[in-house]
DNA sequence: CAGAATCCTCGCAGATACTG
DNA sequence: CAGTATCTGCGAGGATTCTG
C-alpha cells in the first residue's frame, strides 16, 4: 500500500478514497477507462493537456492501487493497453457522482451551464 | 473561485469535485459536519491529529466554496459554529459512497475488516 | 510509441509560538 | 476559545530532453 494511503487508513475510511482517487487527473483517467481500454497514447490526448510523465505516474499509481490493468505488448512500435479492474469499475457510480456534482456545483458557481 | 478549483474547471467536471473536497481532512470534517453544527474546538477533537492552522484552512476553504457556515458569536469566550450549508449537505451521499468505498478497498488490501 | 531521466517550483501540510 | 503569524519541508506536478 501507497505511504500516502496507508496514512489517510489512519484517519479515516473517506480519506483512503480521497487518497486514492485525489491525483490530478486521476479520475479523468478512470472515467476514459470506464469507456473502455486504452493505450497509452490515445488516453493522453483524451485527458488533455497531461504531459507523459505525469500521466504515466497517475496511471502506476492506480495500477499500484489496483484499479488499472496494464498490459505490454512486446512488439515495435510498442504497444501498451491500459483497462479496469473490477476494483477500478466498481468506481463507477462514484465517477458519476462526482461528475453530476461537479457540473452542478460549476453551474451554480458560474451561472452557466456546461455542455 | 479558487485557483485550483478554476483549474480544475477547465479540465473536467469530476475534478472540479475532486479540487474542492480532495484537500486532506476536508471530507472528514465535512462527515462530522453531516452529524450536525459543530463548534471549532470540537471538530479539532472529533477530527484529531490536525492542527488549528490547517483545520482553519480547510474550514475557510470549504467556506469559500459555498459548502460551510461560519458563525460567529460576539462573546468572551469567543464561540465559533460551523454547519453546513445546503450545498454542503448535497455532499451526503457523496461522503457516504465514498465512506464505503475505502472501507471496502481497506478490507480487501488489508484483510482485516475494519470497525 | 511509450516511456525513463533529470531538473525545477510551488503550494500544501505540519510544527511552533503568540494573542484578543 | 478560536484563532493568527511565521517558518519549514516535502513531495506532487510540470517542462524538457533522451531512448529502445
Amino acid at each position: 500500500m501507497r505511504a500516502a494511503t496507508e496514512h489517510a487508513a489512519s484517519v479515516c475510511p473517506v480519506e483512503v478514497t480521497v487518497s486514492i482517487v485525489g491525483g490530478s487527473w486521476k479520475l479523468t483517467i478512470v472515467q476514459k477507462l470506464l469507456a473502455g481500454t486504452r493505450r497509452f497514447g490515445e488516453l493522453r490526448r483524451d485527458v488533455g493537456g497531461v504531459t507523459d510523465r505525469v500521466l504515466t505516474r497517475q496511471l502506476r499509481e492506480l495500477e499500484s492501487d489496483g484499479l488499472v490493468h496494464r498490459e505490454v505488448f512486446a512488439q515495435v512500435p510498442p504497444r501498451v493497453e491500459y483497462s479496469l479492474t473490477a476494483e477500478g469499475e466498481s468506481l463507477r457510480p462514484l465517477v458519476e457522482m462526482m461528475d453530476e456534482w461537479g457540473r452542478q456545483w460549476t453551474s451554480e458557481h458560474v451561472g452557466g451551464v456546461p455542455a
